[in-house]
DNA sequence: CTTGACCTTCACACCGATGTGAGGGTTCGA
DNA sequence: TCGAACCCTCACATCGGTGTGAAGGTCAAG
């Protein structure tokens, strides 16, 4: 598909997929008229790409994970180097420092939206701290 | 304390310190010869912040968040408009998302290392899909 | 052939978070 | 009293992700 497409599919300006390329998160290939040909993949690539971006993640580090979380075999990648693990172990803690760090924060608004629509409890009076737990997202 | 002090507890230059208080995010008093005086709380409350800036939140939302979320009495805001609850549960939806895509690419780095170095099973080969669970964060 | 929708590259601009430095005041110890 | 180590404000610079527009090529439909 061509760039356009992919952009509707993905909810991506074009030249943010331009960028993303520039960054060599994603490889178009290229038709004989120099427009780029986007594989059906990418359609999820870009999304898992603006979703990390969004968590914060730089196209830097982007790039250096993406290459390791291929779906279709799980080992995609040959010869990772020492640092390169490194690299990684280091993302893996970051990012889960980031999910506790969200984690905590949604739920203390959780608890407040539970506490301010008055599921059970009248507001204020810090007394009793237990209801059903029927707070599923 | 002042931003010195500060600023080495939570590893975190002076100049954020400021910054940050220029945001709305935290308000320090001021001594007589004008420097700023913060509470010890504002220890944790800045780190707080340095978490949610690094997972992609801006500040403008994060001085939406922080009200309600001091530790003392859940119920720290007397008077929620209905825009504001609205703006929380979108934040809320927004950081839930946030939360599922870093965990997806954590676990996919985390099984990917677990592969690589060989816990059990010898690279390659992507044919048995079964292990120990043991990968606790 | 022309028009319009699409694509190309290039370049500049914006915004938010952060770095850095100038110019100047305060406090404390030598 | 002097100097070092703080602090202040102000202002400009950088960097990454993103917006936008100019100048031009491709292609299908009228």
């Amino acid at each position: 598909m061509r760039i356009g497409e992919l952009s509707e599919r993905t909810g991506t300006p074009p030249r943010l997929l331009r960028y993303y390329e520039e960054q060599g998160l994603i490889i178009p290939e290229r038709c004989a008229n120099g427009y780029r040909s986007y594989d059906e993949r990418l359609v999820d690539r870009v999304q898992q790409i603006r979703g990390l971006l969004d968590a914060g993640l730089p196209t830097r580090i982007i790039k250096q994970i993406l290459p390791c979380l291929d779906k279709p075999s799980t080992i995609h990648f040959p010869d990772p180097t020492p640092e390169m693990l490194a690299t990684l172990e280091c993302e893996l803690d970051r990012m889960t420092r980031r999910i506790d760090c969200l984690a905590r924060n949604r739920d203390a608004i959780a608890a407040y939206l539970a506490t301010v629509r008055g599921d059970g409890v009248t507001v204020a009076e810090p007394s009793s701290a237990e209801q059903d737990p029927a707070q599923q997202d």
